[in-house]
Order: structure tokens, then C-alpha cells, then sequence
DNA sequence: GATGAATGAGGGTTCATTCAT
DNA sequence: AATGAATGAACCCTCATTCAT
């Protein structure tokens, strides 16, 4: 039986084609010049095709706009899916590597996609509470998987049970946020990525555990 | 003998009016439309004057925003400069009173704020670089005064020494920062200010001191 | 085998229509309003289409004067080149003969295109120096031609050899020029018009003889 | 009995002098930035006054053209009323005497006077009907004072009598009206001046003369 | 009388969107 | 289906003119 991809005719795949080669190319355009200067017709260019053909592949502007920030949510998004999975975290040390691991990878792909990235947090909010809304999800997301290592690590008996795992989640995602306008601001600052690494795994056990001495005798 | 405030002559008294009141229009504008959406007759007709004055007083709508973008950042200002005080802080339980009292403070007056800290955070990156450097002003201001503290806390040794302060102080304004995009997003919600307000301390107290035991017994 | 010209597509052929339209619109609507007091949607609205798309085949007003400019002095430059034939005269009645032709004929052209010219003599100095420059090739070129029939005349001997011919041309354009401006003042005056043919064609011959009893006596 | 200039009490002096003063800046500016350029907060500013000054002086920035274009003409008219003196002249060497007298003058007075004759050339065509009205009579004078000298000659026999003397009073400003172009071009080549002013001469003696031995012999 | 701040009509220009080919 | 020429609403900005001080 094939696939669903194969069953689509020729057109259907050529339509595929030049839809994804728009949404592509008004993310570089929207990255390079922002989405208010960026004219429809520069992002027509930037796909090879005619003004018009944008027209019948989205309803105006702002409908690419979705698209391409779906795009990246997606992109963006399989990093936390992959991480997804407190459960399987025994002890401290497995907690503290996992926290290291996903924030050196998690920097690492800010600095690689800075240009997307920073189109989305500088631009988006601009825009409008619509477009936001496609990077809540994401958000959103993340602070629940965050929240979930809380309550996993409390029932497990690692963390302190006295955390506000809603409050602390979202600490950590300023931990995070601050991180991105820094790697933003010099995308090439290797050092400073692990320094903040190392310090935001730190802020992040320290506040959690228990016990101190769990933490200053390694 | 008068105060050189005084000495304006009625004429130069009423032009700094009409542009403190202009400044203000925009201000209300931007926060209200947006930069982008928002035409220069808007805020002439917000300021109660024609078009054609508003062009007396500004370039145009990029150097309104420069004046906005000081004045409000002159208003933020002032929280941090009155806390500028490290140096006042003996042991670790002032340090908490104080960080607990200055986050308090901050996200009332963000909440309060709202609107202009609002348009700040999700309209200024979106303009130009020369829009933001008028708010890294502030943030790099925030992040000395926020390293003084900790450079202070070892020294006089409530903090552990091996801090990586930078970093730290990097840490602290994540912290801060997803304080106010969540702050924005529910401006009504107390309860939320005040436990975050909790975690943020605890995630900085316990990050810094030597001992846990110095927090975990009240 | 078709021509370059008939191989531009439908669409191109289109093109060069309208842009076409439009310089003849911009020259018509000059010469009635004069330069500075026509709007770009005067020059839009007489060639039949909107704003736009005026902006779609020049950058701005002054960019659409060059083109009237350029498209009027091909016009009037014909005459010129037509009569460019200081070679082919070989006696004072043969000069005579062709002075007092190409009096008549320029006298007729102006006469008859006598909105363009009065457009391009009122208009363009008042412009700017680019503007002048395009009407100074034509007026340069005149001038060359000028004294090439001074020149073959002295050559051939039916000129006095002490003639300044630079200073003797730019007279004879003087004595063209002035009658531009009294035909311009009353287009209609045909009998002036040859009465003062009359007067230039004696006053270049007189000036130029050896002997004024070659012109005295028929 | 005082003269009626000092009959003029303090304020009505000074007045006058402003006026005089405006009219001057704008004669200044016009010639400078072109009519249509030229802001009426220009003029003021050159004038050393407020704008406000300028409306209670003359109507609007047509108006004050009108001052200025008079004030130009009156300096120019000055020259041709000297010579107004046809009459005076005898024989063949005194008009030769006296147009070469005429010429130079002419010529040197449009050198100096090079900013004001170019802006009278090159902006008033452009303006209105009404601004060349205000040169148009000094042309008619002109022409009258040119026609009448050869009236004069005709009369008094040293000039043929089948002269068309108007059209030839024209040819004459004609000659005239490209050494102005000429000049303005550029105001420092003397030796052009005095050329073409031979030639001139040479134009307008030989065209006038009954017999060139007059002319060939000197 | 002098001033210059305020005005707003007017015109240039851009660009998202439509539609005939 | 693809195109790109045409469109005109929208908005910025200028500056002649008015008028309160």
C-alpha cells in the first residue's frame, strides 16, 4: 500500500513544491528585512515565482506569516519532544545531566537558527496576538514539560516538596529566555553559552534540592 | 532669585508643553496601535494639535519614538538607581528582605506600567537596532547593579566565591525578564507576582549561599 | 524575417505603448499647466491610467521630463539634420536660397509645435541644469552647423575670409532665437513671420559678403 | 522746503527700509534657489524678520516677485534710458561708435549682473503670464529705442531706406538676447564678450548700410 | 507692529491586492 | 495555473498662510 505522500499526482506535488519554496523564502525575507519591510513581491523574487502566484497560495501577508512560523515552531519543537520524558530520571546526577544536556543543545540550536529565532522574538510580538499565540504553543509546552520534571523529581524524592513547580517552571523559562536575547545578541560567544550553561544548571538544582550538600559535595 | 526653570519665557514654556504633550500622545498610541499601525495624525489628533505641528517638533514618527523610548526608560529608571545599594547589605537575611522588597517593587510598577513596558518589550525590536540600544541602556545598567550585589555578597562573605557573577547576574534578569512577559500577559494577577516574587527569591538565595542549612532553617 | 521590432511579445508591445501614452500625456500636460504646477495624476488621469501606475515606468516627475525632453528634441532635431548640407552650396544665391528655407521651415515648425517649443524655452531653465542640458545638445548642435556653412563659404569664396564664425553663429541662433519668442507671442502672425525671415536671411548675407554689391543688385 | 523723502516720519522710514530689505532677500534667495524652490521663511530668514513680518508687507510670495522683478527692471531700465539718445547721432561712424558703446556696456552690466538677469531669464517664463509682463516692458522699450535709431538713420540718410525696421529692431534684441545667454553660460569669458560685440556691430552696420564701401573702407 | 507657533490642504510615493492575458 | 501590469487607498511630509500673543 503506498504512502500518502506517493498518492499525491504530479500537480498536487509540484503545488507541495512551490507552497513550501514560499513559506521558505519569506522566512529568509522576513529574517533579513523584517516583516513590515518586506514586500510581498520581495518574497515572490526570493521563490522565483510571480506576485500572483503568491496570491494563490495565501490569502495575503499575514497568512504566510502563519505559515512560516508553524514552520519553525516545528522545527524548534522536536528538541523539547525528544526531551520530553521525565520519567525516566532516577536520582540528582541523572536530573543535572539531562539539565545540561538539554541546555548546551538548546543553545547550540539558538546560536545555528539565530536568524529565525530572532525574527521570531523580535518581530512576532509586533504583529499581532495572533501571531504570538503560534510561539505560546510552544511556550506553553515547555513549561509544562519543565513543571513535569518538578513533580516527577518531588515524587521521586530528589526535590524538595515544598516547590511552587508552576512558579519555578516559569523561572526557568526566563532562565532560558534570557539565554536566547544573550546568544541573539553574539550568536559566536562559545564561552559565554557554556559559562551561562553551567550557571542556569546550577540556579536551576540548587534551588530544587533538598539539601545543599547533595550539591557541594559532588 | 528664580530657578532657571522659571526663567522660560512664556512662549518657551508653552513649546516644551506642547511636546511633553506630543511625547505623551505617542506614547498612548504606540501602546494603544502599535508603532507600526500608527500614523503621525494619530497622535497629532491624540495631542489635540494639527499635523503639521507635530512636524515642528520631530523629524518624524522613528524620532518621536526616540524621545518616547526616554522618556519611559527615564521613569524605569529611577526604580533601579533608588536601589542602587549594595554596599548596605551585611548578611544574607538583608540581602533576602532587599531582593524580596525590589522585586515587589518592580512588578507592581510593571504591572501598573503595563502599557508602556508592554510596548517597550514587544514593539522596540522590531523597529531598529537604535530603538533597542535606548532599552539596553537600562538592562545593562540592571545587570551592573545586579553583579555589584553579588560581588558585594562574597566579599563580604554571605556568598560562596565561586560564582560566576556574569553569568549570574544574566541569570537574574531571565528571571526578571519572564516576570514581565507574564505580567503582561495577566496584569491583574497578584497571586501570581507574589509566588513567582517567593521562587525568584529562593532561586537566587539558594544559588548564591555557601549552605544550605543557612536557608532551609529560618 | 521579422524585424526586432515586431518581435516584442504582445506584452512588451503593450508596455511600450503605455509608457509611450504617457510621455505624450506629460508633454501635453506640461505645456498647458507648465511643469511645476502638474500633479503626477494630472499626467496619470490624461493618459488614461491610475497613479501607480505611472510610478511603474518612472521613478518621479523630473524622471518623466527627461523623457518629454528627449522625445521632443528627436523631433525638432530632424529639421536640422536634414538640412545639415553646407557642402552642397556653391554660390551666395545658392546659400541665399537654403537660408531663407530653412527659415521658412523652422519659422512653420515652431509655429506649428509651438506648445512644445514653448514649453521646452519657458520650462526648462527654471528646472534645473540637467533639464537645460538636454535642449543645450540641440542648441549646440545648431550652432556647429551654423558655422559649418560659414566656414565652406569662406572656403569656397563667397564669404569674406575676416568673419569670427564662432561669434558669427551664435548670432545667427540669436536671430533665430527671437523670433522663437515672437512667434510663441502671436503663433498666428504669419505675415511677421515672413517678413522677418526676410530680415534675418539680409542681415546673415549682408554681414557676410565681401561686396554689398552682390546683394544690392540682383 | 524739505524733500519729500525726509518728510517721511521715523516709522514710515523704517518702513520702508523693511520692505526694501525683503525685497532685496528675496531677490537674493530667488536668484539662488529659483522661484519655485525658494520658501517665503526663506526670505524672511535672509531678511532678518519673522514670516509673519513678510505678510504684513506684501501678499503673498507672488507678490513680492512682482517688487523684486520691478526693482531689477528699474536698474536694467537705466542703462538704455542714457542712450536713449538717437537723435544725437550724425553719421555712420557715430552709430558705430555708439552701438559698440551700447554693447559693451550692455554686455559688462549682464557679466556683473549676472544673478539677477539669469533668475529674470530663467525663472519668470515659468512663473505666470504676468511675471514676463513685468520684463516685457523693458523689452518694448527696448525694442522701441533700437527701432528708433533707425528711423533716425533713414532719415538722416546714412542707413538704406527699404529697411523693415521693425523686424530689424527685433533681429537686433535677438542679437542681443543670445549674448545674454552667452554670458550667464559664462560670466567670466571677456574676450567672447568682446568678439561677439564686433560682431554684433558688424551684424547690425552692414545689415543697415546702403553701400558696404562704407563699411570696407575704413 | 512684529513674531513664530499652529495649521491643514495638497501632492508625492508606496505597495498590497486584483485580474486580464 | 502562472503571471506581472494595473490599481488606488493610504500615509507621509511640506510649506503658504493665519492669528494669538
Amino acid at each position: 500500500m503506498p504512502s500518502e505522500k506517493t498518492q499525491l499526482t504530479r500537480a498536487e506535488q509540484r503545488r507541495a513544491d512551490t507552497e513550501a519554496q514560499l513559506v521558505r523564502s519569506a522566512a529568509e525575507v522576513f529574517g533579513r528585512l523584517g516583516y513590515h519591510a518586506t514586500r510581498v513581491s520581495d518574497i515572490a523574487e526570493e521563490a522565483g515565482v510571480g506576485q500572483g502566484t503568491f496570491y494563490r497560495y495565501f490569502e495575503d501577508k499575514r497568512d504566510v506569516l502563519d505559515a512560516v512560523v508553524a514552520s519553525m515552531m516545528e522545527r524548534l519543537g522536536k528538541v523539547f519532544e525528544d526531551n520530553n520524558a521525565a520519567e525516566q530520571i532516577n536520582d540528582l546526577a541523572e536530573y543535572r545531566a539531562r539539565a545540561a544536556d538539554i541546555a548546551t543543545k538548546a543553545f547550540d540550536l539558538i546560536a545555528v537558527e539565530h536568524r529565525s529565532v530572532g525574527f521570531l522574538m523580535r518581530e512576532l510580538p509586533s504583529i499581532d496576538e495572533r501571531a504570538v499565540s503560534g510561539m505560546s504553543g510552544l511556550t506553553d509546552l515547555m513549561h509544562t514539560v519543565i513543571e513535569q520534571y518538578y513533580v516527577v523529581g518531588i515524587r521521586r524524592g530528589y526535590f524538595r516538596a515544598d516547590l511552587d513547580t508552576d512558579a519555578a517552571a516559569t523561572g526557568v523559562l526566563g532562565l532560558g529566555l534570557i539565554a536566547v536575547w544573550s546568544i541573539l545578541r553574539d550568536p559566536e560567544d562559545q564561552e559565554f553559552r557554556r559559562r551561562y550553561g553551567d550557571t542556569v544548571v546550577d540556579f536551576i538544582v540548587r534551588h530544587a534540592v533538598k539539601d545543599l550538600t547533595e550539591v557541594t559535595q559532588p
